[in-house]
RNA sequence: CGGGCUGUAGCGUAGUCUGGUAGCGCGCUUGCAUGGGGUGCAAGAGGUCGUGAGUUCGAAUCUCACCAGCCCGACCA
């Protein structure tokens, strides 16, 4: 058990200016965390507990399914990163560590960079550790600090430079036991977050930067969170930078041509909706939109309908490792126009041999003839055939989704809400074993490469979206399992010896039946104990005070229900025990 | 990186337009009273007004530069 005036739990009647959001003020409020920096947080003593807590139940469950702790640097030389398979596009959100001391030589690369995730590191320990498919699988886990230098911090520990992150890898002999692998950290995810009290549900995500086949995001749903969460009724579920829709029908026919391809003067009309405007009212679902983009350098063009947008993390799926929108300076000497009266139709480019390809979305075969850019400044062309005139490397799905457009799986219209991404599963493939030389040696004495998964948590995040989906305007509402201490016996006399005496006995009570227990002995008002006892969220809270006790009763009360027990002193402490055993089975 | 807003005591803020003694609430300290939902009264302590330069007899206030934070966007494993 601990003493409240022996521990430090500083709560705040005021949320500070700076935070927005109801678990933000209320890690501050509750004193669970005070902040440093921008995205740098100290975990006071009270919300130490929780992350020791929920890091435990994650350990736990990873445990259950075969993982293996270890621990591996923060400081990873950035050799590591320089031979990965991603070092050009992670760089940027590294922190560089120079030299400690003066002296020595400086090089220009940084010698050492702060770990944001680990694959660079466990990829070539395992290469040296394993190399016979006697050894394999294997899932090597830790929970520990990583570093990025996110672009804008936000939200306390929702996005933050540094946090608590547990990453797990796995290391497979065959495709089939990476897919076994990962479905066992899925169920091991769930598994977690239920524990924790959260409600999750698993989406469809984009790999984005880490590559491989396929992987799940672990989703809070919550208005404040960073990510859409596109779903149906029927069962899909997909982040949005992932999800497709069922906009072109099976079979779908294009449409025949409706004429050749004319010419006409649109001095002045560079947008979409200038187009769509009289005098030459072109609808956006049937305009050609063309954009340019630098991929690993050298341009590319993706065409979508003109009412449609580009889902940019979609274009990881040409295979470049770094790719950003063109500039009007690179576009005009390959297209021949500025930005405004740009085409894919063929002949019209000026420089097509510059072209790293031509990229169509799905939907502008529903255009079948529409109007483009002339690659001409000031003229556009139209009766533009999508089979006839324009030469596409490659048809693919690009564009954003919107909501109410067809599920692709039942046809139900798509619906859209904001989710917190707690949790991330990647199957990677042979991504970094490749790279890394991670080899095995087969019954047959053949060489495979090893087939690999990654898996994280954000157990910091997990503890703000915990908040965020369980507060009321009083406070924190702990989950069982989550609590920093399950049971707030509230001391409203700590000068009385009798008072003291009743609370460490139902303390000890509590703590036989396996509950944590904290004990407000604080020389407060009542009124401020209440308001503390509600605000820092302990799921049962115990009163003692002269006035019971003249009456023989203690007060229980459960912080999720209004109404206040009166327990007889004489049965309070199986009374407590059995409330205990009976939420902890809940759990 | 672009747009907007804000920096005044540990926290929340007024004062800035119109330059002239830096104010209030919470919290903190001390005392008395009170004692079941942030209690009352009284007395205190606590300020480089984000930083630097400039204008001025005089700058929290006006000007410029910089820094930091927040929001929106871009970006984001």
């Amino acid at each position: 058990m601990k003493y409240w005036s022996q521990t430090f739990i500083p709560t705040l009647k005021e949320s500070p200016a700076d935070a927005e959001i109801a678990s933000h003020k209320l890690l501050l409020r509750a004193g669970l965390v005070r902040k440093l920096g921008g995205g740098l947080y100290t975990f006071m003593p009270s919300g130490l507990r929780v992350l020791q807590k929920i890091s435990q139940l994650c350990r736990d469950e990873i445990d259950r399914e075969g993982g293996i702790e270890l621990a591996m640097p923060f400081i990873h030389p950035v050799d590591n990163w320089v031979d990965g398979p991603r070092w050009s596009a992670a760089r940027e959100i590294m922190y560089r560590v120079d030299h400690a001391g003066a002296g020595k030589g400086r090089s220009k690369e940084p010698e050492f960079v702060l770990g944001p995730t680990h694959e660079e590191v466990i990829t070539p320990l395992v290469k040296s550790e394993i190399t016979s498919y006697r050894d394999l699988p294997k899932n090597f886990y830790q929970i520990g600090t990583k570093f990025r230098n996110e672009i804008r911090p936000r939200y306390g520990l929702m996005r933050a430079r540094e946090f608590v992150m547990k990453d797990a890898y796995s290391f497979d002999a065959t495709d089939e036991g990476a897919t076994e692998s990962y479905h066992k950290m899925k169920r091991a995810y769930s598994a977690f977050f239920t524990r924790c009290g959260l409600k999750t549900i698993a989406v469809e995500a984009d790999t984005g930067v880490m590559g491989g086949s396929f992987s799940h995001e672990f989703m809070v749903p919550a208005p404040v969170g960073d990510d859409d969460v596109v779903y149906s009724d029927a069962g899909y579920s997909a982040n949005r930078e992932k999800a497709t829709s069922g906009l072109v029908p099976l079979g779908f026919q294009e449409a025949a041509p409706s004429g050749a391809v004319e010419e006409f003067a649109t001095p002045g009309c560079v947008t979409i909706a200038a187009l769509e405007a009289a005098p030459y009212s072109v609808p956006a679902n049937q305009q050609f939109k063309t954009l340019v983009f630098m991929g690993d350098g050298k341009p590319f063009l993706v065409i979508l309908r003109g009412c449609d947008e580009v889902e940019e993390a979609k274009l990881g799926s040409l295979g470049f490792q770094l790719w950003r929108q063109a500039t009007p300076e690179e576009i005009e000497p390959v297209l021949g126009a500025k930005p405004g009266s740009l085409g894919a139709v063929k002949g019209t480019i000026k420089n097509p041999d510059a072209l790293a390809g031509v990229f169509a979305d799905h939907a502008i075969r529903l255009i079948g003839n529409g109007t483009t850019g002339a690659n001409k400044d000031g003229f556009h062309l139209r009766h533009v055939n999508v089979d006839r005139d324009l030469a596409i490397t490659k048809f693919s799905d690009f564009r954003r989704v919107r909501e109410g457009e067809p599920c692709p799986k039942s046809g139900e219209p798509l619906k859209i809400a904001r989710a917190i991404e707690v949790g991330h599963i990647f199957k990677l493939g042979t991504k970094y074993s490749e790279k890394f030389g991670a080899m095995y040696t087969d019954d047959k004495k053949q060489s495979h490469l090893m087939v690999m998964g990654c898996y994280g948590i954000g157990i910091s995040r997990t503890l703000q979206a915990v908040i965020e989906q369980s507060n009321d305007a009083d406070g924190i509402i702990w989950p069982w399992n989550v609590a920093p201490w399950q049971v707030l016996i509230v001391n409203m006399d700590p000068q009385d010896a009798a008072a003291s005496d009743v609370a460490k006995k139902l303390a000890l009570a509590a703590e036989s039946a396996g509950a944590d227990v904290l004990i407000d002995d604080r020389n407060e008002r009542p009124g401020v104990k209440f308001k503390d006892a509600d605000l820092i969220g302990l799921p049962l809270r115990l009163t003692v005070g002269g006035r019971g006790l003249k009456e023989g009763i203690i007060e229980m009360k459960w912080r999720t229900e209004k109404e206040v027990r009166k327990v007889p002193l004489a049965e309070a402490e199986t009374i407590i025990a059995d409330a205990v055993r009976s939420a902890a089975a809940k759990a």
